[in-house]
RNA sequence: UGGGGAAUGGUGUAAUGGUAGCACAACUGACUCUGGAUCAGUUAGUCGGGGUUCGAAUCCCUGUUCCCCAGCCA
């Protein structure tokens, strides 16, 4: 490399193989993926890794990346989960073309390969059960033994899978089997089903089907037909390599290869779609896009830009090993992405009442607020102040311990782009509640300078209350308590730990009001508490936002340790 | 006890026989009209044991640990 180049970012091992074949011209540069979904439940972070390594790939190497639809099984899927993952793919910001693709498309053609590898004495249909031949697999460290229907003539077998096809048989009274070895160690290999008898209306070939091929006949046939270069798995299916290697040797037709990595595991999650539907079903969350599952349409809803998930998948890299990342990590994506790119307003999320008490009576002052200091042409706003306001009932204490620098009795803070206020006195209620603080300001610090130069410890957001407009802002938490959900007692299963608090729902929340006209998915920081999505649950008169992520919190931090 | 994979700071990853680097987290400090952001710094790692080599995370031997596979799911 000459001295002047920035160096090239390190290749993960799969874009290695992809760049060495394009070096070598293995497919003669071409570089064809494809992320492949069974259309049986919702998109998560999980597939948001694998989608961003075959888009990314393909769109790095100028190559092209499919969106197939591997719908081999009637009985699981359904129209409604192909709708939502195309949606969810468009989102995080990929593009298929015109290639979207169905495996149901290809029945046909498999049907014919099928015939074929009959004809060439390489399947059978056998007439077992499904729990004999279970039986007959063997198990992992005994060989199986041969179907007595493994030696039927070719004529025979023509036959009957013709039959199968036509519907004469009913469910689960025979299967097409590869002819391999029921000896083999890896059991993948021991005489594969290949097709099954399942009398179900699918969702895109209705009747027209009542064999249906099994994922490791259908999978690389689809690849093949595709003409794909590199398919890309995860690691569960490494077993399966030889299989995906034979069936297409077999039948002698373009042969992509298979490259495993690892799953996306994230701290305080989980991941499998079994965990999440339970999840749903149980109603421990609202849905499939409730902000606190790990779902693209939870996260969506939640906030997340497809930004932050992309580069997040980049920074977590790719492997052949299990990792859990730290959530930390996503977190992290998510505010350097929201920090750039989210307008800045106020809104208390907790109202205290301040009144200023030499503040004209029905005097109102537009102030100018800044949009978004990290970018300059988000330009500014105007926000009205007046005599009674609202702050954070967390920026006052009575008797501030000495790390505590924002508001107390007789202590002088800053009222972002206003004020410097001082209080002057607290009102309590029968109970000793503090419900309202009483303050002076200095209207020489207009706009929120000091011009004799004096400083304050500390700036807080707040709002006019005449001039708010109430909200409900929805704080979400991990959905469990312990980084690994899966760490239990015996007996016990991942719902034992998740967290009672993981969504708290405050109400008579007071926002500033350009937040009136706030529109569903519009983000937001909150100034000095978060950023902020405004909820689909909004309506004319109702505003819903749900808390994305808070801001890093040193203050909570020393607070935390003080507990200590 | 069969077969297939894999082990680098707390976490995620680079280094492909030649200075173990980056990011997150944690911790200091500077700055600040967000206790945000930013900036500077600190702590911390090659699974164990042998060997080859001038030199090993990397090659060899050996041990250990973890993951996957016995669906007519994908």
């Amino acid at each position: 490399m000459a001295r002047n180049e920035t160096p090239a970012e390190k290749l993960d091992f799969i874009r290695q193989i992809v760049a060495e074949d394009r070096r070598t011209g293995k497919w003669d540069g071409r570089v064809i993926t494809r992320f492949p979904p069974e259309p049986n439940g919702y998109l998560h972070i999980g597939h948001a890794k694998s989608i961003c390594l075959n888009f990314g790939i393909a769109a790095e190497f100028g190559g092209r990346c499919h969106l197939r639809f591997d719908d081999t099984n009637p009985t699981k899927e359904e129209a409604e989960y192909v709708e939502s993952i195309q949606q969810d793919v468009r989102w995080l910001g990929w593009d298929w073309g015109e290639h979207l693709y169905f495996g149901s498309d290809y029945f046909q053609q498999m049907y014919d390969w099928a015939v074929q590898l009959i004809q060439a004495g390489k399947a059978y249909v056998c007439d077992l059960t499904a729990e004999q031949t279970r039986d007959y697999r063997g198990t992992l460290t005994e060989p199986g033994r041969e179907s007595p229907w493994r030696h039927r003539s070719i004529e025979e077998n023509l036959d009957l899978f013709e039959r199968m096809k036509n519907g004469e048989f009913p469910d689960g009274s025979r299967t097409l089997r590869a002819k391999i070895d029921m000896a083999h160690p890896n059991l993948n290999l021991r005489d594969p089903v290949m097709y099954r008898i399942l009398h179900a209306a699918h969702h895109r070939t209705g009747d027209a089907w009542c064999i249906y091929p099994m994922y490791d006949w259908a999978h690389g046939l689809e690849d093949s037909i595709e003409g794909i270069t590199h398919s890309i798995c995860t690691l569960e299916f490494e077993n399966h390599r030889p299989l995906y290697d034979w069936f297409l040797d077999a039948l002698g037709v373009h042969h992509p290869q298979q490259i495993e990595f690892a799953r996306l595991n994230l701290t305080y999650t989980v991941m499998s779609k079994r965990k999440l539907l339970r999840l749903v079903q149980e109603g421990h969350v609202r849905g499939w896009d409730d902000p606190r599952m790990p779902t693209i349409s939870g996260m969506r809803r939640r906030g997340y830009s497809p930004e932050a998930i992309r580069e997040f998948c980049r920074v977590i890299g790719v492997n052949k090993f299990n990792s859990t990342v730290d959530v930390q990590l996503l977190e992290h994506c998510l505010r350097q992405d929201l920090n750039k790119t989210s307008p800045r307003v106020m809104a208390v999320l907790r109202p205290l009442k301040v009144v200023i008490e030499n503040y004209p009576d029905g005097q109102v002052e537009e102030l100018e607020a800044v949009n978004n200091p990290e970018d300059p042409s988000a330009g500014t706003r105007k926000v009205p102040f007046s005599r009674e306001l609202y702050i954070e009932q967390d920026d006052f204490m009575e008797e501030p311990p000495k790390k505590f620098y924002r508001l107390a009795p007789g202590r002088e803070v800053r009222l972002r782009y206003a004020y410097f206020v001082t209080c002057t006195d607290v009102v309590k209620d029968a109970d000793g509640r503090i419900v309202e603080l009483r303050c002076t300001y200095d209207p020489a610090t207009r706009g929120g300078d000091a011009p004799d130069g004096r400083k304050v410890k500390a700036t807080l957001h707040w709002v006019s209350a005449e001039h708010a407009v109430d909200a409900e802002v929805r704080l979400y938490e991990h959905l469990f308590t312990k980084e690994n959900p899966e760490e239990v007692e015996e007996g016990r299963d991942f719902t034992a730990n998740l967290n009672p608090d993981s969504l708290q729902v405050l109400t008579g929340c007071k926002a500033e009001p350009s937040l009136a006209r706030a529109k569903p998915l519009e983000r937001f920081q909150f100034e000095r508490l978060g950023y902020f999505c405004v909820d689909p649950d909004t309506a004319p008169g109702r505003v819903v936002f749900n808390r994305t992520v808070t801001l890093r919190d040193t203050w909570a931090k020393v607070r935390q340790k003080d507990d200590q």
